[in-house]
DNA sequence: GATTGGCACTCACGTACCGTGAGTGCTACC
DNA sequence: GGTAGCACTCACGGTACGTGAGTGCCAATC
């Protein structure tokens, strides 16, 4: 019995990756003469019986081979063993386009591209959540004599702003001190550390001052805190109707529309693993979106190299998707990432 | 003949309005039952003949109805004498979606959203341009001993960052100069003004100190000249597929490789008028890509006010569309997109 | 000269109707 | 458990045909 669950097992991946290959329905014959499985169309439609009888594969129709299901893709991805890592040249090719990249917009951008590009699908990139990246400095700049625009930059190059209005008129000395201090106590600090330098943040000036300093604090804790601050860029959704690809009939629109609404990738990419290193696959309706019912989202975090994820990237594709191959491009795009984000 | 001409205009007219309304050809009949032209089928036949000849209009096969040509949606477009305004409630609406934004990506965002929504297609909306904003405010930040973050901040509330490596190790105190006598001397300045003032803020320092003026000077002017900079948003592409609609059988994959193309649409943008208040209308070849042949694009600039535009903004959609309801739309978000920049 | 009613003609579209063949499930046999 | 044989199913592609919307043209009319 076990030898026989093996070749099912066998079975199920022959079937994915030909249907994968030929978008089409796969017959037992076919099965046997593109694959050594060493028995004969009989044994396979024995085998196949059986794992439509597990819910893995499906026919269309009587008459015709057989589909995988999500639970036949999700078995399929479960017994990948190693995600085969990419070739020598691909790797130099991401290395040298990420290197290139002038700012942060840029590199977020050119990964998105170039994940798309890879995958022939559509990529996803979340950028650095500001809540969870260290500060690098924070800036004052007086504009006018109640306004104050505060500027924050964090170590993973996101630059965010935000104007204050104040109550009471400027004073340059007060904004260049409170500058100052801001900048040693915040240095390096992520959102959930900041709480601990508030008190003597405050105490350090005198009390006509304060209402400054709680203005200012609390434009930035609510700006690393606000949910709506989370983006995401998208690239290749050209892909998902490539070269007349049926794989989306009509269907195309829902998916889009997911894709356009950024809650919805922000719900899914949170509820994926938080670490850097897993690349996680969500298949059909275990994305728990309608309109993502027949695609797959395959995602990994990326950093700046601590281990834990500061954000995440994916591609979203097809249900029958090359998911070998879109796991080993999420995966090292991710890492490279990281690298340029590191460096 | 004149005569004749008038009712041609106002039979190509009913043409579009129906076809726009129905996707269908239509016959002679139809157009004399839903319009009140006050003559029979057979005048119109006769008119219609006509208006062929002139590839105004197109029959899609010997015994079918009538379709406008781009010509056809050309002339259309240019005998509207007046853009309609939205209705009263829309445009609070507008003003008041525009208003809770809190910082320019969130206004970006926003209107391209909304202009998605109205028009039910897909929005586009370019970043004020860094070459043509004046600049608010200039930040130096000296990152370790050799590296300067330079930050710059437009009156647009575009935000821009780049690091400089430096020669020689910074001195905090030449920098501060730099910063004071930096923003004393560009703010309020645009691109083409920089060159005025370079050589003057050269010679306020010592020759010693000379090397960094010149490095951050040529990183800001590099940095508001740098073509790829310019940045631009869509929303509203799962509109293209909408309702399973037919308007791109298996044409949709060009046109979303086509918007995916900044650089196509960049071009496509700078074609156009440079002024605030035109609306242009790019129909079909018009607009000079293959991938957007069998799409149209209404367009306008929007800006702080002064009447030069600072950027675009603009709809595309099927050559099927409602083109007076999006020029109307296309003007009304850029009018109240103005209005909050300039506020 | 413009407009109109009449009329023959065209042709996409929908429906119905096979023939074909890939693929299956089942059963008997090794 | 694996295999060979066989009857059965049914999507698919091709052909044939009736229907009707729409046209172009012509002669009659205003």
């Amino acid at each position: 019995m076990a030898q026989n669950d093996d070749r099912r097992v066998a079975v199920l991946r022959a079937i994915v990756e030909d249907y994968v290959a030929t978008r089409e329905p796969v017959g037992s014959r076919a099965l046997v003469e593109r694959h050594a499985l060493g028995v004969s169309p009989a044994t396979i439609r024995n085998d196949m019986a059986a794992l439509e009888d597990g819910g893995y594969i499906a026919q269309p129709h009587t008459s015709a081979g057989r589909v995988p299901t999500d639970k036949g893709y999700r078995l399929f991805v479960d017994r990948l063993d190693d995600i085969k890592p990419l070739s020598g040249p691909e790797r130099r090719a991401i290395a040298a386009f990420l290197e290139d990249a002038v700012d942060l917009d840029d590199v977020v951008d050119r990964s998105v591209r170039l994940l798309a590009q890879l995958t022939h699908q559509v990529a996803v990139v979340q950028y650095p959540s500001l809540r969870r990246s260290a500060l690098r400095h924070v800036e004052l700049v007086a504009v006018g004599a109640r306004h104050l625009l505060v500027v924050l930059i964090t170590r993973t190059g996101r630059v965010e702003q935000r104007t204050v209005e104040l109550e009471a008129p400027l004073d340059e000395l007060v904004v260049t001190q409170l500058r100052a201090r801001l900048n040693v106590a915040v240095a390096g600090r992520v959102l959930a550390d900041l709480g601990t330098v508030r008190e003597d943040l405050r105490q350090a000036f005198p009390p006509a001052d304060r209402p400054l300093v709680d203005a200012v604090l609390a434009v930035v804790e609510e700006t690393l805190a606000l949910e709506g601050e989370e983006r995401i860029v998208l690239a290749g959704t050209a892909n998902l109707a490539r070269g007349g690809s049926p794989d989306f009939g009509r269907s195309l629109g829902p998916v889009l529309e997911a894709l356009e609404e950024q809650v919805v990738l922000l719900r899914l990419l949170s509820d994926m693993a938080e670490d850097e290193a897993t690349v996680t696959v969500r298949i059909g309706r275990e994305n728990q979106h309608e309109g993502l019912v027949e695609t797959s989202f395959v995602t990994t975090g990326y950093g700046t190299g601590d281990g834990s994820a500061v954000a995440r990237i994916g591609s979203v594709g097809p249900l029958r998707m090359d998911y070998p191959g879109t796991m080993a491009a999420v995966r090292a795009v991710a890492r490279y990432l990281s690298r340029t984000l590191a460096g």
